[in-house]
DNA sequence: ATGCCGACAGGATGTCGA
């Protein structure tokens, strides 16, 4: 079972990019992330003419997260516990039945928290202490369980390209690092990480400055697995090559490919 | 240097992203 993650930077204006790498990839289940668009302008009629149902927590111009799945999408929840008043739509979670089995995913837009020293930052801090608390709730379940989508962190030096240009900025601050390690010490295994030593390899460039054709990436989109996920996990990848194609999102899609 | 790019809403240019 494949299972996949992208920020698409808006779903309307990349509708055709983003039905490009669905033939091409085929994932069972793809995670969008900054769809950019409510619920009603979700191009819901594309992706099930490719055979994917949907399920969208939709929000106008900003934020925005849906799952798409070749498979019945059940028991959909379109938001964390805890966010007392926040009206951000960030996080959408459902239940997918497997061959052997169901996999519970997540799809997850974390606050970028930019810059550091304002609310935006602590709102970053506070969102992610939401996400851990979840993702430990979730733990109790003990399925196979994929939490993935723009974490919107830079978890080691080695994810980027420069780690001092980083190191004023929200993604790459000890307590972002921290909020990230705690998800690993709750339990869930980085999947790209457990597949992959190398570093440099990143899943995000900035349009500006050419980034993407000097290489100075960021690796921020992330899969994480409950531990019953990672007894399944056969590979990972980073769909690099997607950020050469015409009008590109600054993200490409990460996946892994489960046993199940 | 806080811009360089790109999407959005709205109908010019400010906000946001990372």
């Amino acid at each position: 079972m494949k299972l996949a993650t992208w920020n698409v930077n808006s779903v309307k204006a990349r509708t055709e990019v983003v039905i490009a790498w669905l033939k091409e990839a085929q994932p069972d289940v793809a995670c969008f992330q900054e769809i950019k668009c409510t619920d009603e302008a979700f191009p819901k009629e594309a992706f099930e003419s490719l055979g994917y149902n949907c399920a969208v927590h939709g929000q106008k111009t900003y934020n925005g997260v849906a799952i798409l799945s070749k498979r019945p999408i059940e028991d959909v929840s379109p938001r964390l516990p805890g966010g007392d008043g926040d009206d951000h739509a960030r996080y959408i979670e459902a239940v997918i039945p497997a061959n052997r089995g169901v996999v519970r995913v997540a799809s997850i837009y974390a606050p970028n928290g930019n810059p550091i020293g304002t609310e935006k930052f602590q709102y970053k801090l506070a969102w992610m202490d939401r996400l851990a608390r979840h993702a430990r709730d979730l733990l109790a379940n003990e399925e196979h369980a994929a939490l993935m989508g723009d974490i919107n962190v830079i978890p080691e030096p080695e994810d980027c390209w420069d780690p001092r240009a980083w190191e004023n900025d929200a993604l790459f601050q000890p307590e972002t690092r921290s909020a990230w390690r705690r998800l690993q010490y709750l339990g869930y295994t980085d999947a790209f990480r457990a597949c992959h030593a190398e570093p440099q390899q990143y899943t995000f460039w900035d349009y500006q400055a050419g980034c993407w054709q000097k290489n100075r990436g960021i690796r921020i989109d992330h899969i994480l697995l409950s531990p019953q996920a990672t007894d399944r996990l056969k590979g990972c990848a980073i769909d690099r090559h997607v950020r050469g194609w015409e009008r590109p999102s600054d993200h490409v899609p990460v996946w892994c490919e489960l046993d199940l």
